[in-house]
This record gives C-alpha cells, structure tokens and sequence, in this order.
DNA sequence: CAGTGGTCTAGACCACATC
DNA sequence: ATGTGGTCTAGACCACTGG
C-alpha cells in the first residue's frame, strides 16, 4: 500500500532519538488527535484496525496495541465482530456508574432521579479559576442539582462549567434532555468527560443544605469535591457535592 | 524444546469447547497457581518469558499477554532488562499509598507516622464474619491503630483479622517491625493483599474517638469500611476507620 | 458470506541492566 | 557480551456480528 499524507507524521524510532518514543504512542497520539478533532463522534465507528494500518503504513498490531490502550482509558470501546466505537456517555448501561461512586448500603446499584433546581450565570472566584485553570473573573456557569434515591434527597450539588465551553446552557435546555448529565455535555456541547480526580471530606450541614436534603442541623456529611477533565487533561467542571449517607455510601475499590 | 509435565495442563483452543478460554488465560491460571503457591516469594523474580514460553510450549507473545494482565493487576512488576518480580508491599516506594488514600489538603503525599495501640483476641460477630466469609464466632484479632500526620493524629481504625491466618501475631512483633503493614503481613504470615473495597460514610465522633484524634465531640469525620482480598478473592481483613479532614482528604481518581 | 476484533506464532531487532 | 523485557512485523487462524 502506498503511503498516505497521515503516515508522514510517523517517525521510525530511530536510535539517536533522545527520548525513545515507541511507533504505537505515537499512532495513539495521531489517534487522539483525530477523536478530539471530532472526526468521529460519540458513538460512531472508527476505520477498522486493518484499514488505520494501511493509513499510517504500520502493522495490524501497532495499530491494535494503541488502540489497547484508548480502551483501556475508556476513550474508545471495542465491539468484537463489530469494530471500535467512540466511547459515549449516553449509553444507559451500567457504565454509567463510573462518575457516580454512590451505592446503596446493601451494596446494590440504583437510579437515582436528578432535578436540577437552578442555572445560574457568573464570575468565577479564586479558587475555582485555580482548579479549572482559568482566570479569575471569567464567566461561569453554575448549575445546581438535586439527586434522590428512591425518593429520598440524598446529595446537593453545585456544578461550575466554563461559559465559553457550554454557551446557550440553560435550564430548559437540560430539563429536555434525558440520560445522564455528562451525555447531555457530550451530545449537546462536544464537551467529554474522561476523567476525573474526587476528594471527599466529612462536614456538618448548614442550615440550607439540611433542609433540602431532609437532615437535622449539624448532620454530618459527606462533601465530594471533582475537577473532571477532558482530553490533554485539560479541567472543564468543578463539582462540589454534599451527600448524606443515611442509606448510602461512597464506594471505591483500590487495585 | 520437549514438552513439560506442565505443558499438558495448556489445552489448545478447540471448537469443541462450549466457553472459549484464550491460552493466555491458561497460562494466566497457571502463574497465578504458582505465585500463590509461595514457589516464587515477594520480590523474587519469576522465570523469563523466554523460559516459561519453553515450559508452556507456547510462544513469549502468548506468555507475556499473561504476565502483562498479572502486571496490570499489580500481582508482579516488569522491570525492563532485569526481568519480572513478585510484587512486594515492602518497597518503600511510593506506589505504597496505592492503599492509603489520605493525601494533605495541598496535594500533596506525607507518610503518617503509625502506632499500634493495642492487639485482642476475639470472636467474630455476625456482620464481620459475613465480610470475612467465616463462620461468626469463630477466632479473630483485633488491632487497633493510630495515624499521625505531621504529629496529628488523624486515623483511628480497628482491624479484623482472620485468627488462622494470623498465628503468632503479638503487639510485640508487629512493633519490631519497619515499613508498611501489608508489608509485615506479608513477609510474616504469608498474606499477600491484592486488592480492596472501601466504603466511604460521614459520622460524627463519639466522645472516644473524639479525644483520641483530638477533635470536638460530635464533630463530622470519614469512616472508611475496607475489605481486603487475597488471591482468589479471598476476604482476609476487615478494617473501619475514622477520620478527621482538618487538613486531609479522602482522595480518588474516576477513570 | 464477508468484515471485524481477538488469539497465536516465529522471528527480528531495540532499549535497558549487569557483568 | 549476555540476558532481560519491549517493540514491530507478517501471516495464519479463530470467534463474533450482521446481512
């Protein structure tokens, strides 16, 4: 097969390179390139392994050891028999709970219902410029939400987005959308959530919060702070959450 | 290479067989089996590729798609030019808070200093041993320990502990001990832990707690449920701790 | 059936560590 | 120089999906 314009960017390894770089992250880093550009969308197919060998002039396996690795950072999802998709959050599948580290006490998974109680438009503060790596006094969004299990008010939580990135957010717009939030940022904005770096705290509840989440004054609580990121790491929501754990948990597993 | 007593245990694929298992899912259980069985000890390094392909009669691509899930699971370390170790607890890197999620409110990672309080014998209730899967009554130590950081004390947590696991396990022995603590229970019990799940809740301190951490009673603090799993998934510890966020934080990664 | 990802092989060569 | 893990290739074949 002839050579392509994209196999040009491919550099052998070459000995007197300084920083040995192998040709598979080098293909992972065109790959990248390409989902960011939104080549391809969530959801859709990308060329077959065969096909992005011949592109980059590479072999079956350098292309499928790349690829390995966008899996294995949920990037991309491999469908045996079917091809390699763009990962979305829009599936309803039990994925979902990969953002929402909530479970019932008795271990087993479930729905919550979302309300989102406010939009609000401002500047950001200090701080949060500092987690979202943008400057103090940049217009923000500022979504507040609601989550109940089975009825039962269970977290409060106040979102904070970059305007620039979620331009025409308003409530309306979301309460019309259905699935998960992060569906809704991805399907409406282009904006996709990969990552994200939690830290819990316990505090007592203010007055404000014990009302909305049914709890006496002074309760304590869990507080979950977010920064998610999207690709190149960049920082696009900062979250702060604060849950009761009357009848649920935060859950994580160490391996 | 002439075939080996092990080699017949490896079954090439065959249409016949009603759930497909790769070789290298073999070969997986086959290494798992041998590292469990203490015929390489923590550190030591395993046989090379080259060697076990011999002994399994398959190819080094197949054995290292084995060790690479091994890897992944970090029940081995690949070092390159060196070759593959039984991971060990007792390195003093820091992938040693791989188990240890507490982090300063800046970021930043600092070793707690730790101090055994106190190691009872026991029976185990109803709640632990289902945890456990043993048999409630059955004989359990219990250790209770102290974290300070930067002279704070910080963690208060209760360890449970199997009894026939555990033999010969005294307060005097656990504090002539260096590094962490599933360091000592591994090389002096045999127990390796390869992976955990914890249960984040927010309470509030009782009068105890709150003096031994040196808060206000009835102030908000983490209590972090942990079950660790030995090979197989074998439960081998039940731990709950409390804990203040004055200055640190229960830190995760979503991805 | 054809097309996709998944497995396996055999061999070459590279990067790294050690002697 | 030797041995280890790491990369890359080329090709064969298997398992799964869908028309």
């Amino acid at each position: 097969m002839s050579d392509t314009v994209l196999a040009s960017a491919v550099s052998f390894p070459a000995p007197e390179t300084p920083s040995f770089q192998p040709l598979y992250q080098q293909i992972k880093g065109l790959l990248t390139q390409r989902l960011e550009s939104g080549e391809w969308r969530p959801g859709e197919a990308i060329p077959s392994e065969q096909d992005l060998a011949g592109q980059f002039s590479v072999s079956q396996g350098t292309v499928r050891k790349a690829i390995d690795e966008l899996a294995s950072e949920n990037i991309v999802v491999r469908r045996q028999g079917k091809g390699t998709f763009v990962a979305t959050h829009t599936e309803t599948k039990s994925s979902n709970f990969r953002f929402l580290r909530l479970r019932r006490n008795d271990g087993q998974y479930e729905y919550p219902a979302s309300e989102l109680l406010d939009v609000k438009r401002g500047r950001v503060n200090a701080d949060i410029a500092r987690s979202l790596d943008i400057k103090p006094g940049d217009a923000i969004l500022i979504l507040r939400r609601l989550l109940r299990y089975s009825g039962e008010p269970t977290l409060l939580d106040e979102i904070t987005l970059p305007a620039n990135l979620f331009k025409g957010l308003t409530k309306e717009r979301f309460d019309a959308h259905v699935g998960s939030m992060y569906g809704f940022f991805e399907t409406e904005f282009g904006v996709r959530m990969l990552r994200a770096e939690e830290q819990v705290k316990a505090v007592t509840a203010d007055p404000i919060t014990a009302e909305a989440l049914r709890v006496g004054m002074g309760s304590p609580l869990l507080c979950v702070e977010r920064i998610a990121y999207t690709y190149g790491d960049k920082p696009v929501e900062f979250r702060r959450g604060l849950c009761t754990t009357r009848s649920h948990h935060y859950a994580n597993t160490l391996s």
